[in-house]
RNA sequence: GGGCCCUUAGCUCAGCCGGAUAGAGCAACCGCCUUCUAAGCGGUCGGUCACAGGUUCGAAUCCUGUAGGGCCUGCCA
């Protein structure tokens, strides 16, 4: 109810100037939703605030207020409580009015930004050669996320999988590669590496424990950099072994991604590090090629440098992602750029950010923000890791969770007698228990660290997916038994809101509007699962106490379009997170 | 040493650009299926919002300090 909230704002402000004169033009009305459904829908608490600079007491204020206040097209009266707060209710008739308009709005309401942008979300950016474990899972599911919701509200949105393709961490899987498979460089189509985490734990012990193996990784690098065609076959094969693997888990969780890896800025390298010595940033010190930052002190009070080449003359990762903010700015015209990755490189985002901008790679007007995540810990708050001392893989954590689902399914429909197809269960459980991984990851302030447990995650109870999916079932139940198709509902048809259930429920559904435009500009994905999840208590409350099928006319066709206004809202506050909904469960 | 973040119910977490009596889920306990799927609804229990000051008409929320924890701190990404 974005629109209430600003006409109330207006006439507040309007009602302030006329009660105190034009001075008070500037005077926050301080209009908040209310605190309590007691006191109303929305509460102005700017009476308090004024009494100082009007040197009277906030409820004398608030009485010349509300005694100038014109609201009654959309309120009850106003009612002034406590020190000084004025609060609002609408009135119903404006309610259902504003429910009928989201009824003909296949958007429910959620207006797509006037000024649309470019924008550019990197996020899950996974290594190749090594298996995507649940730190990874944050970064790709709030990565999707955040990137749908803008996609939504209408802008141009190019999703990025940095994905970590190059460095020095090749040299020894290359080598390791010629050494045990060969046949992997004649014909790069027919191999599989298998499991590619152990291949990457044998290549590393090799190169701790074998100084010839070590050597000869060396020049694989450099060969690689080169561009040597054995090296650079060695090199495509791995990440066409990773590349599918991501790419199983990606089409599982239906996240879409646009592959530019570390490899892509490789041949920009050489050109950043002219251009910031050409600028007179460029500073060589013990031996490495540096920019010394501002703000930045080592243990000795002096200057933090960004190391920008190395001493052996190799590019680090603060080169890759300068590289990657100059071609996003000027080639992919980028306004604004997402980083979706954990708060442990809020440094190294700071300065890397630092430099671009000294550098004048940041026109005006461009934003580069780090969207952080908190780290993943174990029970024991320290960084997460299993017992046997392997990080969580993704895949296990997922088939897990489908697994648990189809048990949990399986029980009920034997405890109900139902009688199910295969294909039901299979993608009941699929839709679940990858809802269930979702939702669990979405619905935590995604800033806050994270202690990992297998049980929350896979949780169905609760405030969980499940929870959302079953209200919408609910829903679609009603039109099953009753053969209605809600989009037949009529235009004419009106809403009439009764029971308090109904009121509290539509006054949610009217909500979206400020919900969507909060995640956008926060970035904060579980305000949207709160809201959905309120959305369904409110659905459950209202079910529990309201029949719809068995309403008399013309209750039961204004219940029935709420409850459609309900399903549409969760189904697409659901495709916001990147979950699906079901018919039935 | 410096920087950033965190500390809210037994557990896991919301709330944090100041507003009225601090919320939810889980766990525990008590009720509710002849009526649209009980993956539900209602109720009970549970708090020194780490601690100490400060600002304010008003602080979980802003500021300072203390304690505890996490992350980062020059050639990994």
């Amino acid at each position: 109810m974005l629109a209430a909230i600003a006409t109330l704002t207006d006439r507040l402000q309007q009602a302030l100037v006329s009660a105190f004169g034009p001075e008070l033009a500037d005077a926050d009305p301080v209009l908040v939703p209310a605190s309590k459904p007691e006191f109303g829908d929305y509460q102005a608490n700017g009476a308090m605030a004024l009494a100082k600079r009007l040197k009277n007491k906030p409820r004398a204020i608030a009485e010349q207020i509300v005694a100038r206040l014109e609201v009654g097209d959309l309120c009850e009266p106003p009612e002034i409580a406590g020190p000084g707060f004025i609060n609002l209710r609408l009135r119903p008739a404006y309610l259902e009015a504003q429910l009928k308009v989201l009824q003909r709005d296949e958007r429910l309401g959620v207006a797509p930004v006037q000024d649309p942008h470019k924008a550019i979300v990197d996020f899950s950016s996974p290594n190749i050669a090594k298996e995507m474990h649940v730190g990874h899972l944050r970064s790709t599911i709030i990565g999707d996320s955040i990137a749908r919701v803008l996609e939504f509200m209408g802008h141009d949105v190019l999703r990025l999988n940095h994905v970590g393709d190059w460095g020095t961490q090749f040299g020894m899987l290359i080598t390791h590669l010629q050494d045990v498979c060969p046949a992997a460089l004649a014909d790069d189509s027919q191999v599989d590496i298998g499991d590619l985490v152990a291949f990457y734990k044998q290549a590393k012990q090799r190169f701790d424990e074998d100084e010839d193996f070590k050597g000869r990784s060396r020049e694989a690098v450099v060969g690689l950099q080169a561009g040597d065609a054995t090296a650079r076959a060695a090199w495509q094969v791995l990440c066409d072994q990773s590349r599918q693997a991501f790419q199983k888990i990606y089409d599982r969780l239906d996240i879409c991604l646009t592959e530019r890896g570390e490899s892509f800025y490789n041949p920009l390298l050489p050109t950043v590090v002219a251009d910031l010595e050409q600028q007179g940033l460029l500073v060589e010190d013990q031996g490495a090629r540096v920019v010394f930052l501002e703000g930045f002190t080592n243990k000795d009070g002096d200057p933090l440098p960004l190391i920008v080449q190395k001493s052996d003359g190799g590019f680090n990762y603060a080169t890759t992602d300068l590289a990657a903010i100059r071609y996003r700015t000027q080639q992919d015209g980028a306004e604004r750029v997402l980083y979706v990755v954990d708060a442990g490189q809020a440094n190294h985002f700071a300065q890397v950010f630092q430099v671009a901008a000294r550098a004048g790679w940041v026109p005006t007007g461009v934003e580069l923000t780090h969207v952080p995540f908190g780290v993943v810990q174990g029970e024991d708050g320290k960084k997460f890791k299993t017992r046997s001392g392997e990080t969580v893989r993704l895949q296990d954590l997922l088939d897990e969770a489908v697994k648990r689902a189809r048990a949990d399914l399986e029980s009920r429909i034997q405890a109900e007698g139902r009688n199910e197809t295969e294909a039901f269960i299979a993608q009941v459980a699929e839709i679940v228990g990858l809802g269930a991984v979702k939702y669990a990851d979405l619905s935590q302030n995604r800033t806050s660290n994270y202690i990992f447990s297998y049980d929350k995650m896979l949780a169905l109870q609760g405030n969980t997916a499940p929870y959302l999916l079953y209200a919408y079932v609910r829903v679609q139940g009603i039109s099953r038994k009753g053969g209605i198709d809600f989009t037949q509902l009529g235009d004419n048809a009106a809403i009439h809101l009764e029971d308090d259930s109904e009121f509290a429920l539509a006054k949610h559904i009217l909500q979206l509007d400020e919900v969507v435009n909060e995640v956008a500009q926060d970035l904060l994905p579980n305000r949207l699962c709160q809201y959905l999840f309120e959305l369904s208590q409110k659905f459950n409350q209202f079910y529990d106490r309201c029949a719809v099928l068995q309403a008399a006319e013309p209750q039961r066709t204004s219940r029935l379009m709420v409850c459609d206004l309900t399903a549409r809202t969760l189904k697409l506050g659901l495709s916001l997170l990147g979950i699906a909904v079901l018919e039935r469960m």
